[in-house]
DNA sequence: GTTTTACAACATAGCATGTTTTGTAAAGTT
DNA sequence: AACTTTACAAAACATGCTATGTTGTAAAAC
């Protein structure tokens, strides 16, 4: 019946400007809501106030994303997302001191942990205040799983020499640290680093010096 | 006016059996909560019910406990005291394998965790579940803070050539590792002890055998 | 392509109600 | 002397009701 559009979804083959402004309106809308995230719980903002903080529509908002709930998801990933990639900026590209390149990327991570809404939105079941974000957070599997996925990939991408298990088994490590001190601080994120680079420190240099495995 | 009583309080000198009737009683109503326990979480149990399946008045559990919250906590720290019992009967006294007894222990704990409601309700945040235990658990802290103590001392006592602050740097990490996969479990309880001690055994060897420090 | 208007379904907040539970006190029982 | 029974005020909680707000969808207007 139709006759000049090919067989695939609308989307897909786009002229470069119209995708582009789809995706200005996207991130328009998402940085809405982090603004407004900032004051309130996302329990209370309503999709008619994110779609007028965007200077959009309410509508505009369903039809880009179809419901409060598929944009809560966007927004957790997106989020999660540009979280991961500044951990691993900070961990850099020199595979000369790791301790202190995973040091670098732990206290990023608790700096964030401590200020970022969101992540304490994710990392830290908070029991009176927001809930609802952990629609997707209701068990952190999928977050704890992308970033130790993450994580393993950039220790490996370092540390050549290392054996795949072991980066595998030192990034859960990691991860899980993180998500502890994060919910449950000691002192300082810098002085919980120094604890989780001391504990870890005997298991990386085995693993790094020790490439005489099987 | 009193005319035989010494200057100490009435409670503190006692002769011995009113001191243990006392004891079995706070222990028979703590008992009676435990039980209650298993079918209702903590909000649905009113002190009647507990009272009731002490085979006491309910005025009585008012005169031992002062009031609701202070019973709640009574039970929550002799909870907490008898699991780390449990963990630290696990660990034993061989100081012969040391990674051996640090698996058995955090085996101990995950399964207990899985199972024993009242340590779910400690160490996990259930959002729609129970809450109210967490009045003393708002923040893990102490708890965290107790059972690094506890383990840090056992730890100390049975491997005595290790540094001090390696057995509690050791200590906190196995309690933050142990509340980790108890709140996000990975798969089985033995596969996540597998792990942690993989992580974890460089450190131990190098804190055992590297006596040579300053 | 976006906005406006409209609308049904659902969720939420407030309120008045009746019931339960807490915490305390005094009198009765063994 | 310790426990139970009875009694009671204050607070917490459940219930049913109403009013208001929000979601999600559709159609007409710009």
């Amino acid at each position: 019946m139709e006759a000049s559009a090919p067989a695939s979804t609308v989307s897909t083959n786009r002229r470069p400007y119209q995708q582009a402004a789809r995706d200005l309106l996207r991130e328009s809308l998402l940085d809405a809501a982090a603004e407004l995230m900032a004051d309130a719980p996302w329990s209370e903002i309503s999709m008619a106030a994110i779609a007028s903080r965007a200077g959009v529509s309410r509508q505009t908002l369903y039809n880009e994303f179809g419901s409060r709930d598929e944009f809560a998801q966007h927004y957790a990933l997106r989020e999660a997302d540009r979280f991961l990639t500044t951990v691993e900026d900070a961990i850099g590209d020199d595979p000369s001191d790791p301790l202190q390149a995973l040091r670098e990327g732990f206290i990023v991570f608790l700096d964030a942990a401590e200020n970022n809404p969101m992540v304490r939105h994710i990392v830290v079941r908070d029991p009176g205040a927001d809930e609802l974000l952990s629609l997707f957070t209701t068990r952190g599997g999928p977050v704890l799983e992308l970033a130790t996925y993450r994580l393993t990939l950039k220790i490996s991408s370092i540390w050549t020499d290392a054996d795949e298990a072991d980066a595998r088994t030192l990034a859960e490590g990691l991860v899980r640290m993180a998500i502890s001190h994060a919910s449950l601080p000691g002192t300082s994120p810098a002085r919980s680093a120094d604890h989780v680079v001391a504990l870890l420190a005997p298991f990386i240099a085995q693993a790094l010096g020790d490439s005489s495995n099987h």
